[in-house]
RNA sequence: GCCGAGGUGGCAGAAUGGUUAAUGCGACGGACUGCAGAUCCGUUUCCUGGGGGUUCGAUUCCCUCCCUCGGCUCCA
């Protein structure tokens, strides 16, 4: 196991990981209610903690990552009534797009998605468990927290109760205590669905799915937290009242990781705001790796401000020099069998440490952004190289191309496509015609074709050994 | 009001107590091309929010102010 180093926002400081029961690293991420479509907010999320993840991995790290589904909440209840569509069901049918939009994107890492309502009887004893260890009451057929009763509270995101500005979003519940407290049990209202429970039929409150789950699947205690900086207070901060108070173990978490928000405008990307772009729709206009490398160009904490009108653009941009390069080496080697030479010593040191130094960056809170720009120094090397890749032996054209399978399997970036031979040959005989066509000047009809071929999804490119061509990608016009 | 995260070139976005502050996009020039594109080379010399302080040296550390975003018990 390589050591990493990752920023814990309870803390405030970077230090090593240092897995519980190595070699597993227990990963929490939170934040999926499934009651609409997923936007490019929600896959900023998945992108980072999926490289989290595939790079542990890589380090030798044993991962079970879970990220839990509030399958029921008020969201989800307000769609569903919305639509006339019963809550379970419509939670169901948009964690389907979840998953296939995941799917698309690369996002493999997940193990398991538990969904919160198959762990009601956890959240029952928990609450028990916190009534009778004098942390939660009951009130007019709901349970609430009583914060009071938790000294640490605060400590994650430095909030001061007494600081605090009660109802500024959400009206505060008059059976309440205090204005603090908050929900664990919501007695049932008529229409949804509800569990009996001690304390009258109900259904969990928000912030006690994620300790209820986290408990039976991960232990008292565990490594990694992740979420997106909007859900420190009061989500996580309630976490760690609930699971330490029910468990009396501390601290919940090693690592609370956050990552930053994605915006659009200067605003937060919310279905509440409205600024919304869909994830699926951007995967589909664009293609997975236009979004992951622009996700992984900035650092995982930094915000990340969302432009519709120009970001994706210049990551396509981007991005389309950074896999050229990929895909002209691997084109040049399928187009010529190994030869004889080795690379230049000094070059194939130059690699080596390049990975090296990929593998450090990572194992430093994940320095994605300059990774990236580690990989597009490389492509200026195999440029170089690529006039005389046929004469360069199997093993030189490996540690050229050592990098780029770097990058697929930690960013997911640069992945090798198999040359679709579909149609080929039709591609072929159009490109022998052109050549003919400029060999006589005629270049009407050259470019006739070239246009022909462009419209049927065939980027045709000239270069000094003649015309070569390739498939557009998703949003290449 | 309080808590948290930010403010770096035309734009996106890294990093660092110290020679020219990455990388990419864009723009411009050149090579190659019938043209375009791709690629390569070069240029884009005075870019670290304001003001103090510590230091031989601050973009980095400290204080203060301004601005933006997030949160304040349903928001990834």
């Amino acid at each position: 196991m390589r050591p990493v180093r990752i920023y814990d926002t309870r803390t405030r400081e970077t230090r090593r990981l240092v897995p519980r029961v190595p070699p597993k690293v227990g990963l929490f991420v939170c934040g999926l209610t499934p009651y609409d479509d997923a936007h490019l907010g929600h896959g900023k999320l998945a992108v980072t903690f999926d490289v989290v993840a595939r790079t542990l991995r890589r380090f030798g790290y044993r991962v079970f990552y879970v990220q839990n589904v509030t399958n029921l909440d008020d969201k989800v209840l307000r769609r569903a009534g919305e639509l006339g569509l019963d809550p379970l069901t419509l939670s169901e049918r948009y964690f389907r797009g979840w998953t296939g939009a995941m799917e698309r994107l690369g996002v493999a890492s997940v193990n398991y998605y538990p969904f919160a309502t198959d762990y009601v009887p956890e959240i029952l004893a928990q609450i028990q468990a916190l009534i009778d260890r004098g942390y939660a009451y009951a009130a007019g057929g709901s349970v609430y927290y009583s914060v009071a009763r938790f000294a640490p509270y605060g400590e994650l995101s430095g909030q001061r109760v007494e600081a605090l500005r009660p109802g500024a979003r959400v009206a505060v519940e008059p059976e309440k205590r205090a204005p603090e407290d908050f929900v664990l049990w919501k007695a049932a209202s008529p229409g949804e669905p509800t569990w009996e429970s001690p304390w009258g039929p109900g259904r969990p409150g928000w912030h006690i799915e994620d300790t209820a789950i986290t408990v039976r699947l991960l232990g008292a205690r565990y490594d990694l937290h992740g979420g997106a900086t909007d859900l420190k207070f009061p989500h996580h901060e309630a976490e760690i009242a609930q699971a330490e108070a029910a468990t009396g173990e501390a601290p919940l978490v090693n690592f609370w990781m956050h990552a930053g928000l994605l915006t659009t405008q200067g605003e937060k990307m919310s279905k509440s705001i409205g600024n919304v772009s869909s994830l699926s729709d951007a995967i589909e206009a664009w293609g997975p790796e236009v979004l992951r490398f622009y996700y992984l160009n900035a650092h995982y904490r930094s915000p990340l401000d969302f432009d519709p009108a120009r970001s994706l653009e210049e990551s396509r941009e981007a991005y389309a020099t950074l896999e050229g390069a990929a895909r002209r080496l691997r084109e040049g080697s399928q187009a010529s069998p190994p030869g004889e030479e080795g690379l230049p010593p000094a070059e194939g040191r130059a690699i080596e440490a390049l990975l090296e130094r990929l593998d450090e960056l990572m194992a430093d809170d994940f320095r994605t952004r300059e990774a990236i720009a580690l990989l597009f120094e490389h492509g200026r090397r195999v440029s170089e190289f690529l006039p005389k890749l046929p004469a360069l032996n199997a093993e030189a054209r490996e540690a050229l191309a050592a990098p780029y399978a770097w990058a697929l399997e930690v960013l997911g970036l640069c992945p090798v496509r198999p040359g679709s031979a579909e149609g080929a040959g039709g591609v072929e005989a159009a490109l022998n015609a052109r050549e003919r066509a400029r060999g006589r000047g005629d270049y009407a009809e050259a470019d006739r074709i070239r246009s022909d071929l462009n419209e049927g999804g065939i980027v045709v490119e000239d270069g000094p050994g003649g015309a070569r061509w390739r498939r557009a990608g998703p949003s290449e016009p």
